[in-house]
DNA sequence: TTTGATGCGTAACAAAAGTTACATTACTAC
DNA sequence: GTAGTAATGTAACTTTTGTTACGCATCAAA
């Protein structure tokens, strides 16, 4: 674990705390798909991201989601952090996206940091920026751009995310993302094509105007 | 100035923080309609709000707005707080809802705190908790209420920053507001009307059902 | 009191998004 | 193979939201 600790967070933390976090973390490998976080848990440990991406989703009272980002290494899940010192309930849920490798930290830990580590505490502030950062990106999708605007974008970010601009998913997965219903996406997907910024197969969607 | 300090945020800071507060933070009388922030400017202080209320906006390219929340006393403005932490300009414009006193604190004290002050730490967290429900709300309501159900959110929170149920307000800021169009917004205020939810008059609406 | 500006009401229409219904095509299990 | 299921395509329609246009009311300055 310390070889990728040291490789993806050795900028951003001394020494010291390096040896720390490898000696409290926990190394957990999430295949793609695990659900890791659930709207209402009550957070015990915060995720440093080593590999992968993790897709964040909002849920509203009738069940309906929508996705608000996805966070990839070197990131946190503020959310994770927010709860975890507001010792209060998740607001969201979290996925991967991919095959993802973390090292969860107890809360415990972090807050001892936040008082001893000035790095610890850059980070943790960093993340907060981030993540508010990415929440107002959100809502500028969601207010500000039309279906298929927004729909283009999320098919452009998935493909970033996985490394790969073939992208396994269908067009009910992308309806639930993106909170609407799956003939509207299979229309918008459908003139997305013709205009030749994708490609449509069975299960999967080439992004070809990357 | 004291005499406000203790009895707004006394409760939360130890007696020793609140000297230091009083001792360079400069308190501001703003009148109702004064821009604090414009989207792009540098922040250079951190404000504490004492009483009043701030209206928060996001605007996209073409310069369409859109309210994000309102923030009362008690509160700081975490987008501040990360935009100075960050050293980064503002993502949103602030307006000052009512008339509204408020403490300036700089931002080398801020971060001086951070690592003095425990309770000041606290604090920044909690601000930090405390804006992202915000905006994970502001989510909700644009992505799923219809127009109506926002609307008549909107009168209800502005109703209660105000603590009047009498808004003075123009359907055509309202459209600003809510990034639609006064035509709309009109619309959509008889119908509040004629269910019984609100009186309109010229510039202004009474929320009755609030 | 006229003039101009602002605020509001409303009709008519257009565009975007959501819904219902059904057909077709692939894949999976047997 | 065949049956069943999941995925997709598409038409027809409704609802919601946005746009354009215009009339009327109110208010303030000249």
């Amino acid at each position: 674990m310390y070889q990728e600790l040291q490789q993806h967070y050795g900028y951003l933390f001394e020494d010291e705390l390096l040896q720390e976090i490898n000696n409290v973390g926990t190394y957990r490998d999430i295949p793609e798909g695990l659900k890791l976080i659930e709207i209402g848990d009550y957070i015990k440990s915060m995720p440093l991201l080593v590999s992968g991406a993790i897709k964040i989703l909002r849920e509203d009272d009738e069940g309906d989601e929508l996705i608000l980002y996805f966070i990839e290494q070197g990131d946190t899940c503020a959310m994770t952090l927010s709860c975890c010192l507001g010792n209060s309930k998740s607001e969201i849920r979290a996925v991967a996206e991919t095959d993802t490798k973390l090292i969860m930290i107890p809360v415990s830990k972090m807050e001892e940091w936040l008082g001893k580590y000035k790095s610890w505490q850059q980070f943790v502030l960093q993340s907060y920026h981030n993540r508010m950062t990415e929440l107002l990106e959100a809502i500028d999708t969601i207010a500000f751009l039309k279906m298929d605007e927004r729909l283009f974008k999320y098919l452009k970010d998935k493909a970033m995310v996985n490394h790969n601009d073939l992208i396994h998913v269908t067009h009910q997965e992308i309806a639930r993302d993106l909170h609407t219903s799956r003939v509207v996406i299979s229309r918008l997907l459908k003139t997305l094509e013709i205009d030749g910024k994708i490609e449509l197969h069975r299960n999967n969607i080439k992004v070809i105007d990357l």
